[in-house]
RNA sequence: GGGGGUGUAGCUCAGUUGGUUAGAGCGAUCGCCUGUCACGCGAUAGGUCGAGGGUUCGAGUCCCUUCACUCCCGCCA
C-alpha cells in the first residue's frame, strides 16, 4: 500500500494490551474522523517494504520507488550529510567554494569527452569538463589561494561497479604556495574527521603511511594496495641463480630475464593439501602458469615440504627466510614471469590468499598515500615515451639538475590516496613554469607549437606571475560508498545510469527531432 | 571491442534424465473476519518460460544465433 492519504482525527494513547514496542508510533493511535486519498497508487512493480534484492533494471526504471526503501534511502541521506560536513570542514580550513563552467572546451588528452554542439558557432562543440583541472589552476593564478568545489566531472568511459558511467563528483581542491606535505595535511585531517564521524569502523593508521609507487608495485603488485591485507610480496630472483637450488624451470626462465616473486603465509604448515592446490588451480584459471609452493619445516635442520620443496638446499632456504622474514611453519607461494605479469598475478594472489585465510579485517579503514609516481612511462606497444599521469605535474628535483636524458627516471610530485584497495583520488603539485612544461612535453613528443595550440589558456596564464600550487580531488561517490559499506556506486547515487550509460527512468539518451539537429547544423551518419 | 553470470506470473524463485494440463511464496482483485500493526481465512485472475531458428514423436530443459541486465578485461592522463 503506497497510496497517499490525509487523515483527520484525534491522536490518543493506545490501551495497554495494544501497545507495540516494535514500532516508533507504537504507543499511540489515531481515531479517524474522515480521510481522503491524495495520491492513489497503482499495482507496484516492486515491493517497497522489503529487504529483498531486485534486478537493477526494475530498480533503475522505478528509482523513485526504490529510493523509498530503507537501505538506499539512508545511503542517500548519508551522502547529503557527508557533503555538508565536507563543505563545512573545508570552509573552516579557509577554503572558498567556487563554481567553474560546465560548458567548456574539449581536452586533447585523457578520457573521452562528452560533446555539446554550439548553435551559435556551427560545427563547433563544447565539452563537459572531465574535471575542473585547468580552471582550478587558473583560480590559483587569479590569486585565490585556497579553492574547493564539490565538482561534477564527466567522462565518456565504460562503467565498473565502483565507477559511474558518464558523471561523478569530486571534492576538487587546490592551494597556492604549497608543497606535497601541505596538501597531505589538509586531506588527512578532512578524511580522518569525516570517517570518524560517519563510520564506526576503526582507522588502521592515524597517520597515513606513504608508499612510493615503485615500492607499492613490488610489495603489493599494484599502486592501490589494500593495507588491511598483511601479506607482502618479495622478490627472490637471486635465489634462482644459486648452484644449490635445482628448480630448473624457474632457473631457466630467470636466465632469460624473468623474475621470481613470492608471498609468505604465516603458520600454514598444517593447512590441508587442498588449500595449496586450490590456490595453484586458481592461479591457472587467472591465466598464470600456476603458483609453486612449499612449507618451511624443521626437524634437525630446515627443510622445505611440498611438490617443489626438494629443489631447495638448507642454505638457500635460510637465505629465503632472511629475505622474506619467513619462519619455520610458514609457507611460500612462488611465481616466475616478466615484471608486469608478476605484478598482476601476485597482486591477485595476495587478495585471494588473504581471503582464503580470512586475514582481512572488514571493520577497518586502511588509508595510505602512494607517492613518487614516475613522470613518464614507455608505451609497450608503440615504444614511445608518454606522460604516465598528469602532464601538468611538477617533476621532482632541482630544475637545472633534472636529467632529461633519462626521462623514465624522472619522478613527479604526483600522489594518490588509497583506502582498502580503492583509489580515492589523485593529485599533484603542478608545474607552473612554462619553459619546463615545453621541455617535458617535448620529451613526450609534442612540439612547442602543439602545446601552445592545446593549452594556450593555461600556458598563457602561467606566464604572468603564477604562484606554485598543487591540489587533489577525492572522489565523493567512493568516499560515501566506503562509509555506507556498499560495493556498488549505484547504491549511493540517487539517479544512476545503467552500465550502458542509459537512464532507464528518464529514457536518456534519446533521439532528437530533425529540427533540433538542423538548428545545430548537424546530420547523423549512423553505423550500420 | 572481448570474456563470465543471469533471464520462467507484477516481484522473488522452484521446475529431476527431454515426457501428461509449467508450480510456490509475496503482491493484485473479490468475499469473509475485525484490536490489527508483515493480520488471518476463502476464492479468482495472472505465463510468447527474454526473442528467433534448429535437433526430436515430444523442448522451460539439448544445440545455434540474438537481445536485455550485471560483473570483469580493454578504457578511465
Amino acid at each position: 500500500m503506497e497510496t497517499v492519504i490525509k487523515i483527520d482525527g484525534k491522536v490518543v494513547d493506545r490501551t495497554k494490551e495494544t501497545i507495540n514496542q516494535d514500532i516508533n508510533t507504537g504507543e499511540v493511535e489515531v481515531v479517524i474522523d474522515k480521510f481522503i486519498i491524495l495520491g492513489e497508487c497503482k499495482e507496484l512493480p516492486m515491493p517497497v517494504f522489503s529487504d529483498q534484492e531486485y534486478s537493477e533494471e526494475i530498480r533503475l526504471k522505478y528509482r523513485f520507488l526504490d529510493l523509498r526503501r530503507k537501505k538506499i534511502h539512508e545511503n542517500i541521506i548519508l551522502r547529503s550529510k557527508v557533503i555538508s560536513f565536507i563543505r563545512n570542514e573545508m570552509s573552516k580550513f579557509g577554503f572558498l567554494e567556487f563554481q567553474t563552467p560546465i560548458l567548456t572546451s574539449s581536452s586533447p588528452e585523457g578520457a573521452r569527452d562528452f560533446l555539446v554542439p554550439s548553435r551559435l558557432n556551427p560545427g563547433k562543440f563544447y565539452a563537459l569538463p572531465q574535471a575542473p583541472q585547468q580552471f582550478k589552476q587558473l583560480i590559483m593564478v587569479s590569486g585565490f589561494d585556497k579553492y574547493f568545489q564539490i565538482a561534477p566531472c564527466f567522462r565518456d568511459e565504460d562503467a565498473r561497479a565502483d565507477r559511474s558511467p558518464g558523471e561523478f563528483y569530486q571534492l576538487d581542491l587546490e592551494m597556492s604556495f604549497v608543497q606535497q606535505e601541505d596538501v597531505f595535511n589538509v586531506v588527512e585531517k578532512l578524511l580522518v574527521s569525516t570517517f570518524k564521524k560517519f563510520s564506526n569502523k576503526e582507522l588502521m593508521f592515524k597517520e597515513f603511511p606513504k608508499i612510493t609507487y615503485s615500492d607499492a608495485l613490488l610489495k603489493y603488485g599494484t599502486d592501490k594496495p589494500d593495507l588491511r591485507n598483511p601479506l607482502i610480496i618479495n622478490d627472490i630472483t637471486e635465489i634462482f641463480t644459486r648452484e644449490d637450488v635445482s628448480f630448473e624451470i624457474f632457473k631457466k626462465l630467470v636466465k632469460k630475464g624473468s623474475r621470481v616473486r613470492c608471498i609468505v603465509t604465516k603458520n600454514t604448515k598444517d593447512k590441508p593439501r587442498s588449500f595449496f592446490d586450490n590456490i595453484d588451480k586458481w592461479a591457472k584459471d587467472q591465466g598464470a602458469s600456476g603458483l609453486a609452493y612449499f612449507t618451511i619445516e624443521k626437524d634437525k635442520e630446515v627443510s622445505a615440504k611440498g611438490p617443489v620443496g626438494k629443489f631447495f638446499s638448507k642454505e638457500s632456504l635460510e637465505e629465503i627466510m632472511k629475505k622474506t622474514q619467513g619462519k619455520v611453519g610458514d609457507s611460500i607461494f612462488l611465481a616466475c614471469s616478466n615484471q608486469k605479469e608478476l605484478e598482476r598475478i601476485t597482486s591477485l594472489a595476495r587478495d585471494k590468499i588473504a581471503k582464503d585465510l580470512n586475514l582481512i579485517d572488514e571493520n577497518t579503514f586502511a588509508f595510505c598515500w602512494v607517492i613518487d609516481y614516475p613522470m613518464f612511462e614507455k608505451n609497450d606497444q608503440t615504444n614511445k615515451i608518454e606522460f604516465s599521469h598528469n602532464p601538468f605535474s611538477m617533476p621532482q628535483g632541482e630544475i637545472n639538475k633534472i636529467n632529461f636524458e633519462k626521462p623514465l627516471d624522472i619522478l613527479a610530485y604526483q600522489y594518490d590516496i588509497v583506502c582498502n584497495g580503492i583509489e580515492l583520488s589523485s593529485g599533484a603539485i603542478r608545474n607552473h613554469i612554462p619553459e619546463l612544461m615545453y621541455k617535458l612535453f617535448s620529451i613526450a613528443g609534442y612540439e612547442k607549437k602543439q602545446v601552445d595550440e592545446k593549452f594556450r589558456g593555461m600556458i598563457n596564464a602561467l606566464s604572468y606571475g603564477a604562484p606554485p600550487h598543487g591540489g587533489i580531488a577525492p572522489g565523493i561517490d567512493r568516499i560515501v560508498m566506503l562509509l555506507a559499506n556498499e560495493k556498488n556506486i549505484r547504491e549511493v547515487t540517487m539517479f544512476p545510469m545503467n552500465q550502458n550509460a542509459e537512464d532507464l527512468m528518464m529514457n536518456a539518451p534519446s533521439e532528437v527531432s530533425e529540427n533540433q539537429l538542423k538548428e545545430l547544423s548537424l546530420s547523423l551518419k549512423l553505423k550500420k
